[in-house]
DNA sequence: ATAAAAATGGATCAGCAACTCCAGAAAAGA
DNA sequence: TCTTTTCTGGAGTTGCTGATCCATTTTTAT
C-alpha cells in the first residue's frame, strides 16, 4: 500500500528486487544500522541514485526488506504447515529446523525476529510489519493443530490458538538461545518440550 | 576481566556507574546504534572526555551495559527463583511478568535479549556476554525445578535442565511476540502453556 | 519516428557521531 | 605541604553515511 504508485518496467522491477535482496542479505549479517547504502549499492550492482529512485529513504527500504523476509520465511513453509497434523510430523519439522540451524552454525537466528528486535521501538511501521509476519506464521502453525482437532489427535475444546502461539514463542525463544549460545541444544529443548506437551494433550488416557 | 586495571576513586566509580546506567536506559529505548555518545553524555551529566576516560570506545561501553543488565535483570529475581517450587508459584511468577509488561505497555521486551539480537553477529564478546546472562538465568529457573524434584512434585528422572531451558525460551519468545504485537496475550499463552506442561508432568496418575 | 516517461551513472553535499587533545580542578599519597 | 595521580570540561577534528542533483541512456507509448 505504501510503496509508490509509479509505473515499474519489468526491468525496473528486477533491479528493485535486486536491491531488496541485497539489503536483506546484508542486514541479516550486519544488522540494519550496520548496513550502509553504499554496501547495498555495491552488493546489488547498482548506482546510488537507483536506491533513491525506488525507495524514499533507508526506512522505506527497510520496510521492503521486512515484507521480503516475511514472504521468504513464512510462505516457504506455509503449505508444509498444513501437513503438520501429527506428533510425529511435528518432530520431523523440529528436526528440520534444528538441522538448518546446524548448517548455518547457529548464526543469525530468525530474520524476522532480528529485524523486529532492532527496529521494535524505533520504527512503528516496521514493528507492525514484523507483527504481521508473526501473525501469519502463527496462523500457519495453527492449521496443523486444527487438522489434529479434526482427525481426533487433539481432544475437542483444545485451545489451538494459544497452543500455536506458544509453539511459535518456543521456536523464537529457542532460536534466540541457539544463536546466543552457538548451540542447537536450547532450540531442541524448547521445541521438544512443547511437542511433548502436545503429545501429552493428545494422550487420551489420563 | 577486560575492564581497565586503573585505580578508581569512589567518586570515579560513581561517575562510571552513572555513565553505564544512562547508556543502559538510552539503549533500551533507542537501541544500541540509535544511541549516540552525546546523548549518553547529556543523560549522565558528564563531559565527553569522561566516557573515554572510563571506556576505551563505544564497544567497551556496550559490554559494560550488558554486564549491568545481566545483573539488573537476573540478580533481582535470582533469589526469588529458588522459591518457585510449585506449579502455583510458577503461575504467580507468570502473573508478575505479565503485569510488568502491561505496566510498560509491552515496550522494549527483555533488555538482555534486545542487546543480544542487536549485537549477536557483530560483536562476539557481546554475544558471549549475553549468553552468560542467559545461562545464569536458566540456572536460576532450574533451582525451582530442582526443588520440585526434591519435594516430589516432579517425578524423579525428569530432565530439569531441558525443562528450565524450555521455560526460558518460552519466556523470551513470549516477550518478543508481546513486544511486537503490543499485547500480553502471546506472553500469557507461551508461559501458561509451558506451566501447564509442568503441571501435567507433576500429575502422577496417568 | 518522436515525444514522454522511466532507468541509470556518478559526482557531490551536508550533517552527524565517534573519537582526540589539552588544559585545569580535585583528590590521594607521602 | 607538595607531588603525583585521577577526574573533569569543552572545543576541536576526521571520516563516514544518508541523501541530493543533474546529465545521459534506455524503454514505452502514440
Amino acid at each position: 500500500m505504501s510503496t509508490q504508485a509509479v509505473k515499474l518496467t519489468s526491468k525496473g522491477a528486477a533491479t528493485r528486487r535486486r536491491i531488496v535482496e541485497a539489503a536483506a542479505d546484508l542486514m541479516f549479517v550486519h544488522g540494519v544500522a550496520g548496513t550502509t547504502l553504499d554496501q547495498v549499492r555495491d552488493h546489488a550492482g547498482v548506482s546510488s541514485s537507483q536506491i533513491y529512485h525506488y525507495f524514499a529513504d533507508k526506512d522505506a527500504l527497510v520496510r521492503a526488506v521486512i515484507d521480503f523476509q516475511n514472504d521468504a520465511v513464512v510462505s516457504e513453509q506455509e503449505s508444509a504447515f498444513a501437513q503438520l497434523d501429527s506428533v510425529a510430523a511435528l518432530r520431523s519439522w523440529r528436526d528440520e529446523v534444528v538441522a538448518h540451524q546446524r548448517r548455518v552454525q547457529c548464526q543469525g537466528g530468525c530474520p524476522i525476529a532480528a529485524l523486529g528486535s532492532q527496529l521494535g521501538e524505533l520504527d512503528h511501521d516496521a514493528r507492525s510489519g514484523v507483527a504481521a509476519g508473526f501473525h501469519r506464521w502463527q496462523a500457519a502453525i495453527r492449521q496443523g493443530f486444527d487438522a489434529m482437532l479434526d482427525n481426533g489427535t487433539l481432544p475437542a475444546g483444545t485451545d489451538v490458538d494459544a497452543l500455536s502461539t506458544a509453539m511459535l514463542a518456543s521456536l523464537q525463544g529457542g532460536l534466540l538461545l541457539c544463536q546466543m549460545h552457538r548451540s542447537t541444544a536450547p532450540l531442541e529443548a524448547a521445541m521438544s518440550t512443547m511437542i511433548d506437551h502436545v503429545e501429552l494433550l493428545a494422550t487420551p488416557a489420563r
